[in-house]
DNA sequence: CACAAAATAGACAGATCTGTATATTTCTGT
DNA sequence: ACAGAAATATACAGATCTGTCTATTTTGTG
């Protein structure tokens, strides 16, 4: 096997154009809203050169929710690097975090949310990226509970999931950045119920 | 003016057909997955039928959305009584009420949630029917946490919002009803956190 | 029964959507 | 410069969607 393969390649200028467009009007419009037609003509690219990176709209909407998906994590793993060595503290900059994510000006939800609510068939690329995503970040919420020798921390994590998407959901609806706060301040009580 | 208006009636049997049809494929399949066709062809009416009763497949949207917020609001109601008179235990009751709905067989989420995620512009009618309900409900909660004494009802309520459409959100996901015992234990510690 | 309101069937316009086919041009590396 | 890969423009097939129009039939109420 030669380096450069049959397939266009795992990573080119193109590509990643099309996964950045697709994402930004996926993530304000909705999915079936937004036709392949639209992210073409933003992007500035031939229909044909999508379908030779992807197999489907389905296959680039998931191609792209991967991709931000590592990205979104590496920038919460810096907010928590940064946050210092307290596990506690570390699992609270995810909530700082949010609250950056909800005042940036493009804030228009989680994208991942939405896409468990348009592609509802178990086996829905889309809704495996979303579910996918989720899992991580959970996972990672544990792994630091865990860090804090914090109590039950499989249930803590998922609780501080249910506060960090209900917000999102509520930022988005009523485009309020002040409720990551208000969750920020719920995981506190969780956290500090949750000392052995 | 008489009492039958010009307009079809506020209510007739094929309306009502249609609102519960539609509801139902909207809430399991998404909205804009949904063809007008396929609502028609469940509900066996013909199309004039549905347009004379809805200016459009949104207004359609939204008067479901309306009728079912009602009734669910009602049926939060019914557990709320149920509770007895413990202002505490009425608001934990809300998701007693969670637990039902996660449990039963035909649970696909939380179409107020999806509706905010597929209309994403200020003006539709979709979202504001679905801001409309979630407003609503977190006005009770924050009544409920007032009767209670609680510090910040308005804080506390918005934050068990969090946790009701955070836990619904993964309830979904990951298809595991047991979440909204883990939303009401969550819950339990925010209200007594919340103590004078 | 008779009359008006409600619902029906079916065709249709017009737009939009995904994905494919083809022939041509641009880019890239050696 | 040259060969092969990548991207382009364009047209198109086939399906689907919302909403309208018309003519007919059913239904409910006096």
């Amino acid at each position: 096997m030669s380096p450069a393969e049959n397939i266009p390649a795992p990573t080119s200028a193109k590509r990643e154009l099309l996964l950045e467009t697709a994402w930004a009007l996926f993530c304000q419009n909705g999915y079936r809203a937004v036709g392949i037609d639209t992210v073409l003509a933003k992007a500035g690219v031939a229909k044909m050169t999508l379908y030779n990176h992807f197999d489907s709209k389905e296959d680039l909407i998931a191609a792209a929710m991967a991709k931000k998906s590592g990205e979104i994590l590496a920038g919460i793993e810096d907010v928590i690097a940064a946050a210092g060595k307290s596990p506690e503290r570390r699992l609270l900059a995810v909530f700082d975090w949010l609250a950056g994510w909800f005042g940036s000006k493009d804030f228009t939800g989680c994208a991942f949310i939405k896409a468990v609510g348009e592609y509802t068939v178990a086996g829905d690329k889309p809704r495996e990226a979303a579910t996918a995503y989720k899992q991580a970040l959970q996972n990672r919420l544990q792994a630091l509970a865990t860090e804090a020798g914090l109590k039950a921390p499989a249930v803590l994590a998922r609780q501080l999931m249910f506060l960090i998407d209900g917000a999102t959901v509520h930022a988005d609806m009523k485009a309020d950045a002040t409720f990551a706060a208000e969750a920020r301040a719920a995981a506190k009580s969780l956290i500090e119920a949750a000392r052995p």
